[in-house]
RNA sequence: GCCGGAAUAGCUCAGCUGGUAGAGCAACUGACUUGUAAUCAGUAGGUCACGGGUUCGACUCCUGUUUCCGGCACCA
């Protein structure tokens, strides 16, 4: 016998190789019919797997987060079993969970194509029907060696783990498979699933390795949960800012102007200048210069900065005219470090901190670019805080508490934050191991300080210096980083920057680099899919409608519209002899936030009727009622 | 850049095994003068992404290119 702790402190007895199924059936058939898999002594149990000892069990049932993955992770198992049936020479990669899903890597002589997919999914329903028990093993190394011979890719992994590790392997029916585990036990429990894309995937997410066929599925619980899913993936897709900036005419992209060049239309261009006049008072009011720069530069500015050497490949192609060589600047800093250095600097003019709305260019591969998200051509407004070493964290915080009244004025959360430092690489980061440890103990204790949360990533820094990003979830669910306050010591040094200290020598600054909401390019994707296209009155390229009932209503109508514009308003008056339904269709498929109807009614009372968009109820009040309801909302950018 | 898929009217899409294209919406014209999501009728609109090939004949089959989509890799 054996005892069995649950995390409550009660303690049970049970026959030796007793597994998880038992003892929750032990407990309650609910439980049997709920459990997913255990904890067992913190380690991943199958159901099915023999407990041999005294043990803390804790049983994953179906609500628990951990299940979907165990789940997941096993129907990658039942769709490698169907595709090995269907394709005896198939090999496996790796074939983990995901987030709301799993996939499985494949190397076949077959193209797997999408139309592949259903048939694959019918063999595995009928693995399911079988109800093929998932069987752990465990052996030597050497033992998995042996037996995955024939198998690259998984005998590869197997010779990666130390000397002496025990391995474990799964079968179900003819199928074996390398895996860690925590599994279902039998292909019965896996019932709500569904095959979604193949894609090529790099083995070892290596860009020299071979490329491998990868599918994509998810698997749920319940019908329902498969169907909230599927329905989510759709919903996702009508949110595409690729499709709502097509519909609402926010901006073009044009084979003939070039690939991965975006042309911004005038829909989107006012809620750009919005967004940029926004940022501009923001900045001017913690105390940032803005100026302006070329976005041609020397190439040796380039070199200096050590940028040409770094990113060559991702630059767009030298140009050379007569004896002088220059590039399309791919960012910033060499710029306004080149400002700093233009006047003799006291330590008293610290911190100075330059913005600038920046245009650059950047040769992202081919298959990077994605409507605007990922562009070659990009506008941001960029910041460079030329600092005293005890200025460090004071401006690294105001620009971390600047961008974080930023993201929460758009609308948007911070999903977490990073901390990304360097690794070994001596080629990607810059050498200097005294300045890196100085630059990452300063970031990390201003964090640690100030009691922000944030996640350490190595190899995640930029080439001079540790940044601290900030993570943001948009809409359709993929996390990017927003914005960024990046440490360099190096620029200073390789621009020879100075500023003269109290004690009459001189000293070199720190830069700081600040990203503040990303690319416009960037933050229209994330605000488009944000609000699914319906801006708030702030941003709205149109912030109301005037529709007149009658032709007769006209003359009132075009009164209200030159005072709205006067007011700054971004209004427009439908002129159009068409029914009121029709125009009020419009307006609304337009997603513009206030559409007001004038008839008879409005005329005699000098009021409107307005509607705001989302909402059922209309209203009717003054003029002067109206435009005061509508500025308040403007202030509140909600 | 790599793997796979796609490209038909301004937009969304149909077009079977080869016989040179069609709908809805939008646009335009006319009638209707309208009270909260589509009034009716008519007109016009396409080198079927581009180049080459097979064929008596290609939107359809083959091939190359371009762009887009799903991923991977990359992302200062």
């Amino acid at each position: 016998m054996i005892e069995i702790t649950f995390p409550d402190g009660n303690k049970k007895s049970y026959e030796k190789g007793v597994t998880p199924e038992d003892i929750a059936a032990s407990i309650a058939s609910g439980l049997k019919k709920k459990s997913v898999a255990a904890f067992v002594n913190d380690e991943l149990y199958d159901l099915n797997r023999p407990i041999e000892e005294d043990a803390n069990v804790e049983l994953i049932t179906k609500d628990n987060e951990k299940a979907l993955e165990v789940l997941n992770h096993s129907t990658a198992h039942l769709l490698a079993q169907a595709v090995k049936r269907l394709y005896p020479d198939a090999r496996f990669g790796v074939g983990p969970a995901i987030d709301e899903g799993f996939y499985y890597d494949i190397a076949t002589e077959h193209t797997i194509k999408e139309e592949d997919l259903p048939k694959i999914e019918q063999e595995m329903r009928r693995i399911v029907k079988t109800q093929e028990e998932m069987q752990r093993e465990e052996m030597t190394r050497e033992e998995a060696l042996k037996r995955f011979k024939d198998d690259p890719y998984k005998k590869e992994l197997i010779e990666e783990l130390d000397e002496g590790e025990t391995v474990s392997i799964y079968t179900q029916g003819e199928f074996v498979d390398l895996c860690r585990g925590g599994h279902v036990g039998n292909t019965r429990h896996i019932k709500h699933f569904k095959l979604l894309s193949v894609a090529g995937a790099y083995w070892r997410g290596d860009s020299d390795r071979e490329m491998l066929q990868r599918i994509y599925g998810t698997s749920w619980f319940t019908e329902e949960d498969l169907k909230k899913h599927l329905d989510l993936l759709k919903e996702r897709r009508e949110r595409d800012h690729r499709k709502l900036g097509k519909e609402l005419r926010i901006f073009m992209l044009s084979d003939k102007a070039g690939q991965g060049l975006p042309i911004w239309l005038p829909n989107g261009y006012t809620v750009r200048r919005v967004l940029e006049d926004y940022v501009y008072k923001l900045e001017k009011k913690r105390g940032y210069h803005h100026l302006s720069t070329p976005v041609l530069g020397t190439k040796q500015l380039y070199e200096t900065s050590g940028h040409f050497t770094h990113y060559r490949d991702d630059m767009f192609s030298v140009m050379e005219d007569e004896d002088e060589t220059f590039v399309l600047r791919p960012m910033s800093c060499p710029h306004h470090a080149i400002v700093f250095d233009s006047e003799l600097r006291s330590y008293r003019d610290l911190p100075i901190r330059y913005a600038e709305i920046v245009t650059q260019h950047r040769y992202e591969k081919s298959g990077a670019l994605t409507g605007l998200e990922r562009v070659r051509a990009m506008t941001l407004t960029d910041a460079h805080i030329f600092a005293r070493k005890d200025q460090i964290k004071e401006e690294v915080l105001s620009a971390f508490y600047l961008i974080q009244q930023a993201i929460h004025d758009l609308n948007l959360e911070i999903d977490y934050i990073e901390l990304a430092l360097r690794d070994g690489d001596k080629g990607k980061f810059h050498p200097d191991d005294a300045l890196w440890d100085e630059a990452e103990a300063v970031m990390r204790e201003l964090l640690d300080e100030e009691g922000i949360d944030y996640k350490e990533m190595t190899g995640e820094a930029a080439f001079y210096g540790p940044k601290i990003d900030i993570q943001v979830r948009t809409a359709l669910g993929h996390v990017i980083t927003m914005s960024t306050v990046q440490l360099d010591f190096l620029l200073p040094e390789r621009f020879d920057l100075t500023y003269i200290g109290k004690d009459g020598n001189k000293h070199r600054p720190v830069l700081i680099h600040r990203g503040l909401v990303s690319t416009w390019e960037r933050l229209m994707s994330i605000l488009l899919e944000q609000y699914k296209g319906a801006f708030p009155t702030w941003l709205a390229p149109v912030q109301l409608k005037i529709i007149p009932v009658a032709d007769a209503h006209m003359d009132y109508a075009e009164k209200l519209h030159e005072q709205f514009i006067d007011e700054d308003l971004r209004s427009e008056l439908d002129r159009r002899e068409e029914k009121l339904g029709y125009k009020i269709r419009d307006a609304q498929t337009k997603k513009i936030p206030y559409q007001l109807v004038v008839g008879d009614k409005e005329v005699e009372q000098n009021a409107v009727t307005y509607r705001k968009y989302g909402e059922k109820d209309q209203h009717t009040v003054t003029i002067e009622e109206f435009k005061t309801i509508i500025e308040q909302d403007i202030r509140d950018k909600t």
